[in-house]
DNA sequence: CCTTGAACCTATAGGTGCTAGAGATATTAG
DNA sequence: CTAATATCTCTAGCACCTATAGGTTCAAGG
């Protein structure tokens, strides 16, 4: 048995991370000591690793609660936890995207700095300024989880 | 003078949000209509326009107020604003190296699925075992803002 | 046996950056 | 004048934790 404190060192999770997860129902609340305190059988590491794994990679908590129910029933058809997967790929790769265009739009502002006064400062003048924007519309900057 | 609904199409900023902005200071409360109705100057575009640029940008809130008291005194150094260009910029490839390894294991995953059943489901199985990962400590999925 | 200090407990509030809702008032078009 | 739309304030909620306060329990050393 495992206190929640070697359970969160085992895993690499915080302690009140633990606790939370527990609160929104994603960890099962464990038996409790005499004293009240949380106590975790091997299986429960297994479980929050793959929590934190799947955090890691970027699932948000919604899709690994699908993942863990699928992973309960072993007989069944892998297809749900596949789609889950591409559709968490699709979103990295969007993001990514995003990202990149940013990265080019930051890029020209701080070449273009000439390090003299506000008045003449690119950065500030390119902030103020959409029209060199590929897209001016919608996409906010990286919205996703 | 722009009413708010006015303003915050222009900006392509929601209502809400422009009052949120208020509320946190970023842009100052303007006059009222008799009927007390916000009514913004011109100048309100310009400064709203600028907000909403950095935030497609990613810059958060807290570097925009930097930003905006800089471009306030105009007369001043513009290295403050190169610098947080440039630390922005640094944030943002940090995070498309990071999006970048995730998704390369996102897709070793799918990649690998078999469409069998859960029992033998590699996604799984992955998401259970660390032993791939390059970087197992540290490195949350891409927390920053 | 007793004390000290670490680890644990609960409960609540805060953080980021908005978004949504309720219920009331103001403005505008027909 | 009326009806639709836009605005007002206030509060609560979203994801995903993190931090704090104030208390209890546990393990080790003297």
């Amino acid at each position: 048995m495992l206190t929640i404190g070697k359970l969160g060192a085992a895993a690499g999770v915080k302690v009140p991370t633990i606790r939370y997860y527990e609160q929104i129902g994603l960890l099962p609340p464990p038996g409790r000591s005499t004293g009240n305190q949380r106590l975790y059988p091997r299986a429960a590491l297994d479980r929050l690793t793959f929590i934190r794994h799947a955090r890691d990679l970027g699932f948000p908590l919604e899709a690994i609660r699908d993942l863990l129910s699928l992973s309960d029933r072993p007989d069944q058809s892998c297809a749900a936890a596949d789609a889950i997967a591409r559709t968490q790929l699709a979103a990295v790769r969007a993001r990514i995207a995003r990202l990149t265009a940013l990265e080019a739009e930051l890029q020209r502002m701080v070449a273009q700095c000439a390090h003299g006064t506000i008045a003449s400062c690119r950065v500030i003048e390119v902030l103020g300024d959409h029209s060199h924007c590929a897209d001016d519309d919608h996409a906010r900057a990286d919205a996703a989880a």
